[in-house]
RNA sequence: GUCCCCAUCGUCUAGUUGGUCCAGGACGUUGGCCUCUCACGCCGAAAACAGGGGUUCGAGUCCCCUUGGGGACGCCA
């Protein structure tokens, strides 16, 4: 049988990290079995639902690379099939029409509530045979009244909950469109789904939907429960959790391949295994290995991952990644390195790709101001001669690459008797503004010999001012 | 409140059918080395089986209770 599983996001928001988890174990179980992978919009509720979320999830799904072999399906297209269906439980009686007023429904669970009983509703409607012409109704799914479900999660193990604990749920609200475990169960029922592997929230809603699911005659998909993800407090991730959009992680800098091995990495694991390709993932995943615990996200290693794959992924792939970064900035690239050279030597010391973008800013334009403390340090009156004469240096090189340039600095270092140190200090804040930029050799060549020889006269003045003020 | 689920270092986790696990790896933290800056890299350290009862020759591994955490209880999904 083949393997269909699905994600089925309701487009109210953002593609948030947990979704995202929960879609890529989807893929991947789907992948791994040569199955398909089906995308389902679930915007039955259309207060909430919107194109702008619709958009986001898709960019989403695409930026991580997570392929669909069928859909997006929208559910809103799809309400004949669900006012079929619901007719049809009516006539067989597996459904009936409640005329409860929302005010009834609302003081029926106060009262339980105050019993401290489970608020559920008590079926009053189910018997009703009056007449009730022009009376506003909705209809309720008519729930097995004793029993057990009992269902074998993929990931949890046996789950059971008594029928007695269920109540009889509204399939459609009384403007007649249908309602969410409605419109799941028949989707994935006309869909083939086979693996139903979603949040754990959705835990206590499968055992009325396979009572559904049997009311309709269907065959049970199999079932698994992936846990939630915490934010750092030790709560469900949510909005005040920092970033938790998947596209705004692409903002900060990072690469879809490292967000994707974090989040599968994240509640699941193959023995001590930290870095997985996508492929390997592919052959690796289990849903058999998913912990049983929510996990909480730690943005310290989703950093560390990163940087593992700015340092292995290949460097033409991290330029186009780092390209968006610089666009998106509006800089022009053409006046300097090239970026897959940037990435060669950037990437060591970033681990993101807005880190890379910024420190590297000085190569592709002016900077206005130094940085004060590396000036304080670096610019102080003895490095005068320092920068003079490596001035002249540089001025007379032919050939203008990173060896010929060490050498100088080398020299010049044993010429003044100074350590290396104290040359190549005042140069890299001459240079890039800051103390901080790749090996300063490498960093002259990729700015090239005029723009050096141009900040360094720059730096030269900057000094001779700053030490007539201070004297 | 009722029901469902969960519980190994700060975090993610490994932990074969219970037996060198005085619990392993990774991130982070931290000591040192390397070094033209920042980094990378290398070597080392601290750090956990929530508590209590059982079962057993033997339990992180099985059972029960307590505690703690999460989820559900919508004409939301």
């Amino acid at each position: 049988m083949t393997v269909i599983t699905r994600f089925a996001p309701s487009p109210t928001g953002y593609l948030h990290v947990g979704g995202a988890r929960t879609a890529l174990y989807s893929w991947l179980h789907a992948r791994q079995s040569n199955g398909q992978f089906v995308l389902r919009i679930e915007d039955t509720d259309r207060e909430r639902s919107s194109q702008e979320s619709v958009d986001a999830i898709l960019d989403g799904m695409t930026w991580l690379g997570l392929d669909y072999d069928k859909g997006p399906y929208y559910q809103t297209q799809r309400f004949d099939r669900y006012a079929e269906l619901i007719q049809l439980l009516l006539e067989q009686g597996k459904a009936y029409r409640c005329y409860c007023t929302r005010e009834e429904v609302e003081s029926l669970r106060a009262e339980q509530m105050a019993r401290k009983e489970k608020p559920r509703y008590d079926g009053r409607c189910r018997h009703r045979t009056e007449q009730t012409e022009g009376l506003e109704s909705v209809v309720r799914f008519r729930n097995p009244d004793d029993g057990v479900v009992v269902f074998d999660d993929l990931v949890r193990g046996t789950i059971s909950v008594q029928n007695q604990e269920l109540d009889d749920l509204i399939i459609a609200r009384s403007d007649g469109t249908p309602t969410y475990n409605f419109t799941v169960v028949v989707d994935d029922m006309d869909m083939g789904i086979t693996h139903v592997i979603r949040g754990d929230d959705h835990i206590n809603n499968t055992p009325r939907q396979m009572n559904i699911l049997r009311a309709l005659g269907a065959e049970l998909p199999q079932y698994a429960h992936v846990p939630m993800i915490l934010g750092s407090d030790g709560a469900r991730l949510s909005k005040r959790h920092g970033a938790v959009s998947v596209l705004q992680y692409r903002e900060d800098g990072y690469l879809p391949d490292a967000l994707l091995n974090y989040l599968v990495r994240l509640g699941w694991s193959h023995g001590d295994q930290e870095v997985f390709s996508t492929q390997e993932m592919i052959a690796l995943f289990d849903l058999k290995d998913i912990n049983r615990a929510a996990s909480t996200f730690n943005t310290e290693k989703l950093l560390w991952l990163n940087h593992h794959y700015l340092m292995n992924d290949d460097p033409v792939s991290v330029a186009g990644h780092l390209k968006w970064h610089f666009d998106q900035r509006g800089i022009n690239i053409e006046v300097g390195p090239a970026l897959v050279d940037l990435v060669r030597i950037q990437r060591e010391r970033c681990k993101t790709l807005v880190e890379m973008t910024e420190m590297s800013l000085f190569l592709y334009q002016d900077f206005d101001a130094y940085d004060e403390k590396a000036v304080k340090k670096h610019f102080k009156a003895k490095c005068l001669p320092v920068l003079q004469y490596l001035l002249e240096q540089f001025n007379t090189v032919s050939l203008w690459n990173a060896d010929n340039l060490h050498q100088i600095v080398i020299d010049t270092a044993q010429a003044m008797d100074k350590k290396i140190g104290e040359i190549a200090q005042p140069i890299r804040v001459a240079v890039a503004g800051k103390a901080v930029s790749p090996p300063i050799d490498i960093t002259l060549e990729l700015l090239g010999k005029d723009r050096t020889l141009q900040r360094i006269e720059r730096a030269i003045r900057t000094v001779e001012e700053r030490n007539v003020e201070i004297s």
